[in-house]
DNA sequence: GCCAACGTTGGC
DNA sequence: GCCAACGTTGGC
């Protein structure tokens, strides 16, 4: 059984059209130590995850992409010239973690957080809870099965 | 740009 | 171990 994730990115930063134009990138720079864990101890090869577009205009869900790896050491904490670099970390001693992510597919169109919202059998998606920061974050079978209805239905109309 | 929410840091 | 100060996230 897989588990089901939503990780967010600013697409300014890295959006889902950078993630199909690279096919696979390591999702690093990471600094909490929950979604860290998540990233070390939980996300497994084949793991399906939504690609969250955040601090965008507007911020919803933009597609679809899977895990590729384990959980692995994030090198960008090991580089003193990057922005995540944390001298915390050591390459004995590694602190922050990273998984591979796969592209699987752009949605025709985000589903903003605001629709989101109005969907029933969300109501108790991390997500949309107030104050929920998690960049990586679990997402419930029954949760991913209604959004991912919502877009095949949609997908279809527009067929 | 504002600001609420919340995680982290550091003085004590 | 408490908690105020501070920094960051992210919706609006």
């Amino acid at each position: 059984m897989p588990n089901y994730w939503l990780i967010k990115s600013e697409p300014g930063v890295y959006s889902i059209d950078d993630l199909k134009r690279d096919g696979k990138t390591y999702w690093d720079g990471v600094r909490n130590y929950q979604a860290r864990n998540f990233l070390r101890d939980q996300m497994k090869p084949g793991d399906k995850a939504f690609f969250y577009h955040s601090n965008a205009d507007p911020s919803g869900i933009a597609g679809i992409c899977e895990a590729a790896s384990e959980g692995y050491p994030d090198p960008s904490a090991f580089d003193p010239k990057d922005h995540h670099y944390d001298s915390k970390s050591a390459k004995d001693h590694p602190v922050w973690y990273v998984v591979d992510i796969q592209f699987v597919k752009k949605f025709r169109r985000l589903l903003p957080l605001e629709e989101l919202r109005k969907i029933q059998g969300l109501e108790k998606m991390a997500l949309l809870k107030r104050g929920q920061r998690l960049s990586v974050q679990p997402v419930s079978a029954k949760e991913w099965r209604i959004i991912s209805e919502f877009f095949e239905r949609f997908e279809n109309q527009e067929a």
